[in-house]
RNA sequence: GGCGCGGUAGCCAAGUGGUAAGGCAGCUGUCUGCAAAACAGCAAUACGGCGGUUCGACUCCGCCCCGCGCCUCCA
C-alpha cells in the first residue's frame, strides 16, 4: 500500500506523490506568541509531528518550516497591557511554546521564520501584487482584490455570493468588496511600523505565510497544514495571494488540516475561555499521556478533553511503557537460549505487525489503528514471556521493533530510570534486604521496605526471575 | 442561510457489503506470603431513527433526529 492523504483542496484522500521523489517540503502554520500554549495547539503540532516522523520513516527527507507571527494585533495589545515591547512578548511566549512542545517530544522544525524578519520580502511581494493588478492601496492600507482571482474559494469550497449574503462582518466602505482582505495595514498611533512605498505600517496576517513559506520551500511545495479553523479565511487568502503572485498552480499540492479539541462538546478556544494550557495540564499528567490522548483518535476528528480522558490515556501509555521495561528486565534475567526456529518465528511476527502498522499509517495517518497494532505487539510479548517460549534474542528483536514503531508516533517509551549511582545502589540494597526478609518469612519487614520505596515513587514487583523495580 | 464534520458496547475509539481492532473501567480465575503487573476468561448478544437497493448493510442511496465546527482573531 502507498501513503494516502486527505487533501482539503480536493476533499478526498489522494495518493501521496511529492513534487520531487525523495524530499517533502512541508509548511505548518505556527503560533502567534501572545499567550500560553494550550491543548489545541498541541493537537495541531503533534499531528504534523507525526506526519513528519512517518514521512521520514518512509525515507523522505522532510524540509519542515513553521512560522512565528511575532507582530499582530494581539501582541500589540498585550504589549500595551504589560508595558513590554512586542518583541519581548513574542520572545517570551515563543520560548514557553518550545518548552511545552519539547516535553511532548515534538521535533523542532528545520526553520522558524519570524514575520518581523521578513518585512522587505513582504513589501516586494505586495508591490508585485499591486503591479499585477491584484491589489490596491487605500489610505496606506493595501487590499487584495478577491474578485480578480477567479479561483477564490476553491480551498474552503465557498462561492463569493454565498459569503457575501452570509457575512456578519462590519463593512469597511473603503474596500471594493467586503471580502477583500488586508495585505498591509497602515500604522496607528503608537504601534510598531515599517516604511513602505505606500506609507508606514505593518503586515496583514496572511501575507507572511505566503512570503516565508515560498521563501524557504520554493514557489510550489508539498504540504501545507494547520488547524481546520485556518482553512477560511487564512489559507484561502494565502492561496489566492501566492497563486496570483507567481502564476503557478498549485501553490501547495496537499492541504492538511487537523480537527479541534473540545471541552464539554465545545471548541476549546481563547474567546470562550475554556482552554487548558499545557503548562497546567503537565502539573497533573505526564506529557506522554497527552500525546497518547491525541494519538488515540484520527487527527481530523474532534476530540473531547477531560481529566478522565487524560487519565485513561495515561494508563494506556503505562501499559506500553511497562512492556518495554519488562523486556529490559527479562533480557537481563531470563536464562538460556531459544531455538533458531523460535527467533525466526519472532521475526515473522514482527514483520507482520510492522506491515499492519504501516497500513494504518498509510491510510491518512491513522494513528489510532497504528496504536492498536502496538498494543497487539504488547499482548504478544507479554504472553510469550509468560509462557517462556522466547528468550533473549527474540526479546531483543521485540524491543527494537516496539521502540521503533512507538518512535514513529513520537512516543518516548524508554526513559532514564534515574542513573544517579547512589540512589540506584540504595534502591538495590533495599531490594536485597527485602529479599532476605522474605526468605526469612519476615513479611512485615518486607512490606515496610516495599511501602517506603513506594513513597519515593518506586514500585516493586516480584517475578520468578527476581524483584523488578521501576519508577511510577 | 452557505459549507463541512460526527452519532459504534459503561466510557474512549478504529474499521468493513457478508455478522465488528485496540485502549480504559468492571467481574472471575491463574500467579503471589500479600500485592502489583501480566496472563486466561466473562460480561455487555455495541454500529442514532425510518425507508430503499442487495442473496445479504453497521458499511451504498434517500429522508429525518441529535451534537459540533467554519463562514469574524483562533491550532
Amino acid at each position: 500500500m502507498t501513503l494516502r492523504i486527505y487533501n482539503t483542496l480536493s476533499g478526498q484522500k489522494e495518493e501521496f506523490q511529492p513534487i520531487s521523489d525523495d524530499r517533502v517540503r512541508m509548511y505548518v502554520c505556527g503560533i502567534t506568541p501572545y499567550d500560553e500554549t494550550h491543548l489545541g495547539h498541541a493537537r495541531a503540532y503533534v499531528t504534523f509531528d507525526v506526519i513528519r516522523r512517518y514521512l521520514e520513516y518512509l525515507g523522505y527527507k522532510v524540509e519542515h518550516a513553521q512560522n512565528i507571527t511575532d507582530i499582530d494585533d494581539k501582541i500589540i495589545q498585550k504589549s500595551k497591557l504589560k508595558s513590554q515591547s512586542c518583541q519581548e512578548i513574542a520572545e517570551q511566549y515563543t520560548q514557553a511554546y518550545f518548552e511545552v512542545m519539547d516535553a511532548l517530544n515534538v521535533k523542532r522544525a528545520g526553520e522558524y521564520p519570524r514575520a518581523t524578519e521578513n518585512i522587505p520580502q513582504m513589501i516586494k511581494f505586495i508591490q508585485g501584487l499591486i503591479d499585477k493588478g491584484y491589489a490596491y492601496v487605500v489610505e496606506g492600507d493595501v487590499y487584495f482584490e478577491v474578485s480578480k482571482f477567479a479561483d477564490y474559494g476553491k480551498l474552503s469550497k465557498r462561492k463569493l455570493d454565498d459569503m457575501q449574503s452570509g457575512a456578519r462582518v462590519k463593512i469597511d466602505e473603503r474596500k471594493k468588496s467586503p471580502l477583500d482582505f488586508a495585505l498591509w495595514k497602515a500604522a496607528k498611533e503608537g504601534e510598531p511600523y515599517w516604511e513602505t512605498p505606500w506609507g508606514k505600517g505593518r503586515p496583514g496576517w496572511h501575507i507572511e505565510c505566503s512570503v516565508m513559506s515560498s521563501g524557504i520551500l520554493g514557489d510550489q511545495f508539498d504540504i501545507h497544514g494547520g488547524g481546520l479553523d485556518l482553512v477560511f479565511p487564512h489559507h484561502e487568502n494565502e492561496l489566492a495571494q501566492s497563486e496570483a503572485f507567481t502564476g503557478k498552480k498549485p501553490w501547495v499540492k496537499y492541504w492538511v488540516h487537523n480537527g479541534f479539541v473540545n471541552v464539554n462538546q465545545q471548541k476549546m478556544s481563547k474567546s470562550l475561555g475554556n482552554f487548558f494550557t499545557l503548562k497546567d495540564i503537565y502539573k497533573k499528567f505526564d506529557p506522554m499521556a497527552v500525546r497518547m490522548f491525541l494519538l488515540g483518535s484520527h487527527y481530523k476528528s474532534p476530540i473531547n478533553f477531560s481529566d478522565a480522558q487524560l487519565k485513561e490515556s495515561g494508563e494506556a501509555f503505562k501499559r506500553l511503557a511497562r512492556a518495554v521495561k519488562d523486556l529490559d528486565f527479562y533480557i537481563e534475567n531470563l536464562k538460556g537460549h531459544e531455538a533458531e526456529e523460535e527467533v525466526a518465528e519472532t521475526n515473522d511476527e514482527i514483520e507482520n505487525l510492522r506491515a499492519r502498522f504501516k497500513d494504518a499509517m498509510d491510510d491518512d495517518f491513522n494513528t489510532a489503528a497504528a496504536l492498536a497494532v502496538l498494543f497487539e505487539m504488547v499482548s504478544l510479548i507479554n504472553r510469550e514471556i509468560k509462557e517462556q517460549i522466547v528468550k533473549k534474542a527474540s526479546l531483543l528483536a521485540y524491543k527494537e521493533a516496539i521502540v521503533e514503531l512507538a518512535g514513529v508516533l513520537g512516543l518516548v517509551i524508554v526513559r532514564d530510570v534515574g542513573t544517579r549511582g547512589d540512589t540506584l545502589g540504595d534502591v538495590e540494597k533495599l531490594i536485597e534486604e527485602r529479599s532476605q526478609a522474605k526468605k526469612n518469612k519476615d513479611f512485615k519487614k518486607a512490606d515496610e521496605i516495599r511501602d517506603s520505596l513506594k513513597e519515593r515513587g518506586i514500585i516493586l514487583e516480584d517475578t520468578p526471575q527476581g524483584t523488578k523495580w521501576s519508577k511510577e
